[in-house]
Parts: structure tokens; C-alpha cells; sequence
RNA sequence: GGGCUCAUGGUCCAGUUCGGUUAUGACGUCGCCCUUACACGGCGAAGGUCCGGGGUUCAAAUCCCCGUGGGCCCA
């Protein structure tokens, strides 16, 4: 009999048509039902090429829990969007055009940055598309459309009016080279090699000097005080002496406090504003006056004298060479030193006072632990990392960026009473372009207004995302029933940002928690091991791999060789290889597809066991797809798809399935028993790999897509798998045997069958040519 | 300094929850083989102090303690 299925090997060629044949039939549009399955789809950041590998592997895999979810039987909303605000296009755009923001018109810019972003885009959406991702990409969703922009202004006009938002002036992260604020989560911690310089601080009325180590001396000129530990020995004489500072010749007082180290330096410790989070802490308990020593241009202003304008590593240069000059160091060492850095500009953070405006988010707490623990985390441990940011957090978000392509903050200010104007919801505002809505100022009547320039920190945006797709305030009902969203998908590197703010802002504005579960993947590791990233230029590019391997090899790698939660090596010859098991799955299906599917059969042993061990995969398949974990199934239903079907059932009954020398009973029962196998792996297989599953199963089983199918059950066959190591021990004898004698595999041979394995002895006679 | 996590043949990974025969599988390597699905294949082989040390136990990759090393996060 011809087989159905010609060719030698799966192409994957095939899949654009598959794909094709898929949004022609629209077969994953969504409809609205009572109940559904929502998945808060991360909108991928179009940055630069190439696009992460890790990302794409990422992406495949928020795929396998929609088709998982679907075959459930759930309703799946799997909404795309992408990411489009922020700091990462803005210095993309810089570059390319070799421009810079602040000199460029604003208009202008932003235009770019959109021309930079929609080329980016479609490649993105290629790429996701052509990974078979069954999201719905005709309504696929950008976060600087006016929609999504609306609706983050929207939202925080709604804390606005509930009080949650206050202007203050405070110490902050300042990002001099993008020349932003940041917040906390946004910082990044680099080893830097530094100076230690150790000054002699004169002390007064004792003709003795204290020695002060600092890798800031640039600051001299902000220190307020000096600080020693309470049971440093070697200075309790010296607490509330006064001493006097080096070059600037201000007087300080020494006092106590728990944190200085005796270890670090000489123990004495120098408190400037603001030389890094602890120096705020220091100030704000000590109540010290606190002195402005860089500006928001990142240089030394006029109180460092004759070192203002300079940059602070310039200055530090200078300071030290005049220090030296009169006599005030000790020495010097190279130390690393563990230093705050912005993690898009990857430049050392200064601390500088400035008014931003901040989201209350300490008195939330308490609260957000609680719905912390409500959701469901997959890994469990994963949840570690949300309770832990939650524990830390000491000061409220700041939200406001002086930065051009992001969602503006909807405030105008009376130019007469600087009362500030905060629009009504509902639209989009451009503060810095557009006029003020209202003719007079609520409060004083004057009619002139001032446009607030800064835009929103990103993850403002990002926070609402569940809402967005949900159409919170636009579309009642759709968010009724897809609000709370069912998952988050996400990667671990954004619990403590993305997981965390959506919390925050979901319960501000909805008073619920905006998902049930969030699922948390590991980072995508190159081969040595170290986190790939854009940035360090190790990423590999996703689209040559696809194209050469095909979308399901590369899916079915990612299920296989990723232990969810966990970090990933990302290899091209450990993708190629996976290819090896889809071509076998094709060759199986290619002899299945000679023998005709029957509906029932009288079955023999052989083909009960066989079925009895389908039966524990198809139990193991569900025990990994219920805590979306694809590496179980993956890797189960590759060992009983090669190892037990294909190396040893189908050589067992291959002589029985083509009729020779058994009855039609017989034959048939292992005809129905292969294809009852083969169709339940496909099943399985389906949300793994979604395309050679699609192709096999509508060539031999079916006109309609196999993702319409309900995932299978387990069925009751008597178990019979304790015969399994037997089985296999035994055919293996037999080759071995024929080996060491120099028979071919068809060649008779004289051996015994076991008196266990009885039941199996005709296939056994026949699969080997037993005498 | 704190937290999370990992350590199993050349490489990746299972097994550790709940201790129990010869430690799973894949990739790679080597040898033989075209066998009416597949050479992107088949059969077979080599290759491991289960990171180190101590403890509990009849029995430890698995449990406990102390280390070492890596990754990530935070201070």
C-alpha cells in the first residue's frame, strides 16, 4: 500500500501555509463569552535588532499555555500588543540619526522615534507570527497609540482625584545622561574601579587631624557631618568635636551612627548631599541641612566654587590633584566599588533634590502582600522575588520623566497662581503642545497657561496593560468578564517593575488583584552561561534560526531544554538536533499513513500494552500542561514517541499491521492500536508544536484543525507496564545476538522467548524471524 | 552583608517532595549496519569521586549540618 504521506522529511517550508491557512479561517478570533481565559500578553519592546532569542522562546511558550488553555475547553483571549514607550527608542533613534533629544524639536523627534519604532515593529510581528503564535494579531494593540495613552492619563487623573498623587522635592535618582529621574527599580549595580582617597579633616581645638576616607571628594563641599560607630573605639573621644572641612574650610561635627562600618576605610565616614542612599537616609534622620552640590546637568553648581561646571569625575580629578597640593591626603587606593548605575544609560546615578511627582505607594503595602499571596505563582518560588521587592520598598514612585517620547502628564499650570489644572478623563492631552482646556484658571481666573513637559515613567503604561485589554472605563461588559485576567505570563526580570506595579495600580483603580496566576520564566543564558542581553551584544538573533529550522524545532527546543522558572543556554546546535525528533515523529506518521483508521478492534496484548503505557503519558502530559510546565510533556512524549512506539511497538507488529502470517482480527487490532497511538500523541503534541501536528493530523485524521480538538483523556486499559522493561530487555537480546553472530535483522535465528513475555510470543517470532 | 537559586559522564538535563535493586534521557564521540517509516535512520560501545567534608540510617544523588564554586536580585 502507498503511504498517504510522500515525502522523506517534515519541510518547514510548510508552515507558512499552515499559518496562512490559519488567518485565513481565522481560526483564533476572538468572541466574547460569559467565561473566559485572559492572558495578559507582555507587549515585547521593539529596541533594536536583533530581536532576544530568550524572548522569542519566551513568546513560544505563552503560546503552549494559550493552545494548552484552549484545549481545555477555555474561551482564550490572547490579546498581542507592543511596547512602544520610553527611554530604550529614544537613545535607539539618538544613534541611528546621530542626533540629539534635547536639540532636536520635539515634534521632530517624536516622529523619528515612531519611524524607528514601526520599522522595528514589523519584524517583530513577523517574527511572533511566523513562531505560530494563535494570538490575535488583526487587533493587536501599541502602548503609544492615543487609545492606550488615554488611558493611562485617564487612570491617573482617577488617583489624581483620589489623592493619590503629591508633587514633592526630594532627593532623587537622576540619570544625568538621559537626563531623567528614575526609580529605584530602574537602577542597576555595576562593580566600578574607583579611587579611595583618605583626607586629614583637621580637628578643632586639638592640634590633631582625622583621617576620612571617600571615593566622593567632589562632595566636600555638601558634607554636613561625620559619622563613626558607636563602639569605634579609636574615635570616642572625638564625638562632638568640630572639624574642619578640607579646601572649603566649613566646620562639621563627629556623632555617631550604627552605620559606619570600623572595617571600611578608617572607620570615620563624611556625609555629603548626596553621595548615595545611605547619605539621604543620614540626612533625613539627622535632620542636616541639605546643600544642592550638582545640578540637573550633572555638573558641580556654584557652592563647590571654583570646581563648579565641572563634571563630578572631572572635578574628582581636580579636587584630588589640589588636596594633594596643600597637604590634606593621606593616600590613595584602588578599590572596585559596587556602584549605582542607570540601567538604560548604564552611567553612575547621582542623587540630586528635584520636584517630581510621586505615587503613593507605602501605604499600600500591607495590601499588596496580601494580594501577593493570593495569586498563584508558577514556579511557587518565583513569588520569593515579589515578597522580597514588596519588603524593601521604602519611599513612594516617583512618576514623572523629563523625557519626549512617552505618555504626557495631563497637567497644565496657571501662569499667574501656578495653581495646577488637571484636565477631565477621557482623552488624550498634550500638555506641552495643546492649549489648556478650560479659558480661566479654577483658582485665581487668569487665563494664561503653562504645559507640563514631562511624560510618564513607562511602567505607568505598562502597569494598566491588564486593563487595557480588558477595556476598563470603555466597554463594560468585555471588562466584566475577562477582568480579573486569568495569567500573567512574564520574565523574571521584571517581578520587582512590571508584576509589581500592575498590582499596585490595578488595586488603586480597581481594588482587586488583576490576575489569578502569573507564570515566570527564567533569563535566556548564551552558551557560557551568561545572561544574553542586547546590550552586551551576545543575543542571538531569532529570525535566521527560524528560518532555517522551522518554527516547531525551535518550539519544541525551547519546551524540551527549558525547566520552567529556571535560566536557559541558548544554542543554534542544540536546536538543529531537536529537529531530529519532528523528522521522526514524520516518518511514523508516514508508515501509519498506509494502513486505514478503524474505529474499533479487538485488541491482543501487545497493543494493550502499548495503549496502558499511552495512558500513563497521556496522565504525565496532564500533570505538566496543568502547571504549564511544557518540559514535562515535551520530554515524555519524545521518549515514548521514539523509545517505546517507534523503536519497539511498531517493529513488534510491523509484520501483523502488513498481514503476514496473522488473521484480519489481528491485523486490525494493531492497524486501530497505531493510529490510536499516533493520533493521541498529536494531540498531545499540539500546543508544543502546533504546526507538523496541524499538517499530520489533517492529512490523516481529519479536514478540521486539530486545535479545535478537546485535549485527550486518559482512557482504562489494564495496566500492563510492568512488562515494559522486559520487553525491551529482550528485544534488545535478540539484536545483540544477531550482531555477534553476523545475521542480518531479517535473518532467522533460534532463541527462546521468556516464559513472561508468553503473551507477546507471536509478534516476538515474527519481529524477529524466531525459528 | 542579606535573599533566591543552581552544582549529576565532554555538553545539556531527569531523578531529590516521600531515602531502597545495575543513576534517566538527549546532544556529542567511537564501532558496526541501507532492515519494504525514517542514514535528519537502526543497533551497539565507551564515558560519572552524583561539588567537598561531616552527620542521621541497615541503606543517601535524595534527609540534616558545615563549607566551596557559579548565576540572579537586593542592601
Amino acid at each position: 500500500m502507498e503511504p498517504k504521506i510522500q515525502e522523506k522529511a517534515w519541510n518547514p517550508e510548510i508552515e507558512l501555509q499552515i499559518i496562512k491557512q490559519w488567518e485565513d479561517s481565522h481560526l483564533y478570533e476572538f468572541k466574547l463569552k460569559e467565561k473566559n481565559f485572559t492572558i495578559d500578553t507582555p507587549p515585547p519592546y521593539p529596541s533594536g535588532r536583533p530581536w532576544h532569542i530568550g524572548a522569542a522562546s519566551h513568546y513560544s511558550q505563552i503560546d503552549m499555555i494559550a493552545r494548552t488553555a484552549r484545549m481545555k475547553g477555555n474561551n482564550v483571549y490572547f490579546p498581542i500588543g507592543i511596547d512602544r514607550n520610553g527611554l530604550p527608542v529614544e537613545l535607539y533613534t539618538e544613534k541611528k540619526y546621530g542626533i540629539r533629544m534635547r536639540e532636536t524639536e520635539r515634534d521632530k523627534f517624536i516622529d523619528l522615534c515612531k519611524e524607528a519604532l514601526d520599522d522595528l515593529e514589523s519584524e517583530m510581528i513577523q517574527i511572533m507570527k511566523s513562531l505560530g503564535i494563535s494570538g490575535d494579531f488583526s487587533n493587536y494593540y501599541r502602548t503609544d497609540s492615543d487609545e492606550y495613552r488615554t488611558l493611562t492619563q485617564t487612570t491617573f487623573i482617577e488617583l489624581w482625584r483620589k489623592g493619590l498623587v503629591y508633587r514633592a522635592n526630594r532627593p532623587n535618582n537622576y540619570d544625568w545622561v538621559s537626563g531623567t529621574t528614575i526609580a529605584d527599580a530602574e537602577i542597576i549595580y555595576q562593580d566600578l574601579s574607583t579611587k579611595l582617597v583618605y583626607m586629614k579633616f583637621e580637628i578643632k581645638g586639638l592640634q590633631k587631624n582625622i583621617i576620612i576616607a571617600s571615593t566622593r571628594p567632589e562632595l566636600l563641599c555638601a558634607c554636613k557631618t561625620i559619622i563613626v560607630n558607636e563602639e569605634d573605639e579609636r574615635y570616642t573621644d572625638l564625638i562632638g568635636k568640630k572639624v574642619v572641612v578640607p579646601i572649603f574650610n566649613h566646620e562639621v561635627e563627629i556623632k555617631t551612627h550604627h552605620s559606619a562600618q570600623k572595617e571600611f576605610g578608617s572607620g570615620a565616614v563624611m556625609v555629603c548631599s548626596y553621595g548615595d542612599q545611605n547619605d539621604v537616609a543620614l540626612f533625613r534622620e539627622l535632620k542636616l541641612d541639605e546643600v544642592v552640590a550638582i545640578g540637573i546637568d550633572g555638573r558641580l553648581t556654584q557652592v563647590a566654587g571654583e570646581y563648579s561646571g565641572l563634571k563630578p569625575k572631572q572635578a574628582r580629578q581636580k579636587i584630588i590633584e589640589d588636596l594633594e597640593k596643600q597637604g590634606y591626603v593621606e593616600k590613595i587606593e584602588d578599590i572596585i566599588h559596587r556602584t549605582p548605575v542607570s540601567e538604560r544609560s548604564k552611567t553612575p546615578i547621582e542623587i540630586i533634590p528635584m520636584e517630581e511627582y510621586y505615587l503613593k505607594q507605602l501605604d499600600s503595602i500591607e495590601k499588596m502582600k496580601k494580594l501577593g499571596k493570593q495569586i498563584r505563582f508558577y514556579p511557587e518560588m518565583h513569588k520569593q522575588i515579589l515578597m522580597n521587592w514588596i519588603e524593601s520598598i521604602t519611599i513612594d514612585w516617583p512618576i514623572s520623566r523629563r523625557r519626549y517620547y512617552g505618555t504626557e502628564i495631563p497637567i497644565w499650570y496657571c501662569k499667574e497662581c501656578s495653581e495646577p489644572y488637571v484636565p477631565e478623563p477621557g482623552k488624550y492631552y498634550r500638555p506641552w503642545k495643546d492649549k489648556c482646556p478650560v479659558d480661566k484658571c479654577p483658582k485665581c481666573g487668569a487665563s494664561e497657561f503653562v504645559g507640563e513637559e514631562r511624560t510618564f515613567d513607562t511602567w505607568m503604561d505598562s502597569s494598566i496593560s491588564p486593563l487595557f485589554v480588558s477595556k476598563f472605563g470603555s466597554d463594560e461588559e468585555f471588562f466584566k468578564k475577562t477582568f480579573p485576567a486569568t495569567i500573567r505570563p512574564q520574565a523574571k526580570d521584571i517581578v520587582r517593575t512590571w508584576l509589581y506595579y500592575t498590582l499596585l495600580r490595578c488595586e488603586q483603580l480597581t481594588g482587586q488583584k488583576p490576575w489569578s496566576e502569573a507564570w515566570i520564566m527564567g533569563y535566556g543564558l548564551d552558551e557560557k552561561g551568561m545572561k544574553m542581553s542586547k546590550s552586551k551584544g551576545n543575543a542571538l538573533d531569532p529570525l535566521p534560526i527560524i528560518q532555517k529550522f522551522g518554527a516547531d524545532t525551535f518550539r519544541f527546543w525551547s519546551a524540551s531544554e527549558i525547566n520552567h522558572g529556571h535560566d536557559f543556554r541558548c544554542s543554534e546546535q542544540k536546536i538543529e538536533s531537536t529537529r531530529k525528533f519532528l523528522s521522526k515523529l514524520w516518518n511514523v506518521s508516514r508508515f501509519l499513513s498506509s494502513f486505514p483508521i478503524l474505529e474499533s478492534a479487538n485488541l491482543t496484548p501487545s497493543d494493550e500494552w502499548i495503549l496502558s503505557e499511552l495512558d500513563n503519558l497521556v496522565l504525565e502530559c496532564e500533570r505538566g500542561y496543568d502547571e504549564y510546565n511544557f518540559f514535562i510533556p515535551a520530554v515524555a512524549i519524545r521518549e515514548f514517541t521514539w523509545n517505546l512506539f517507534a523503536a519497539q511497538y511498531i517493529e513488534m507488529v510491523k509484520a501483523r499491521a502488513y498481514g503476514i502470517g496473522f488473521s484480519d482480527d489481528e491485523k486490525n487490532s494493531a492497524t486501530f492500536t497505531l493510529h490510536k497511538t499516533l493520533s493521541t500523541i498529536l494531540k498531545l503534541l499540539a500546543p508544543i508544536t502546533p504546526l507538523i501536528t496541524e499538517h499530520l493530523w489533517q492529512q490523516l485524521y481529519s479536514n478540521e484543525s486539530i486545535h479545535n480538538e478537546s485535549q485527550v483523556q486518559k482512557e482504562k486499559h489494564k495496566d500492563m507496564r510492568k512488562y515494559t522493561t522486559e520487553i525491551i530487555e529482550f528485544n534488545s537480546k535478540v539484536w545483540n545476538e544477531k550482531k555477534s553472530k553476523g545475521l542480518s535483522l531479517k535473518d532467522s535465528i533460534s532463541i527462546e522467548v521468556p516464559i513472561n513475555l508468553e503473551i507477546f510470543k507471536k509478534d516476538l517470532k515474527a519481529m524477529h524471524t524466531i525459528e
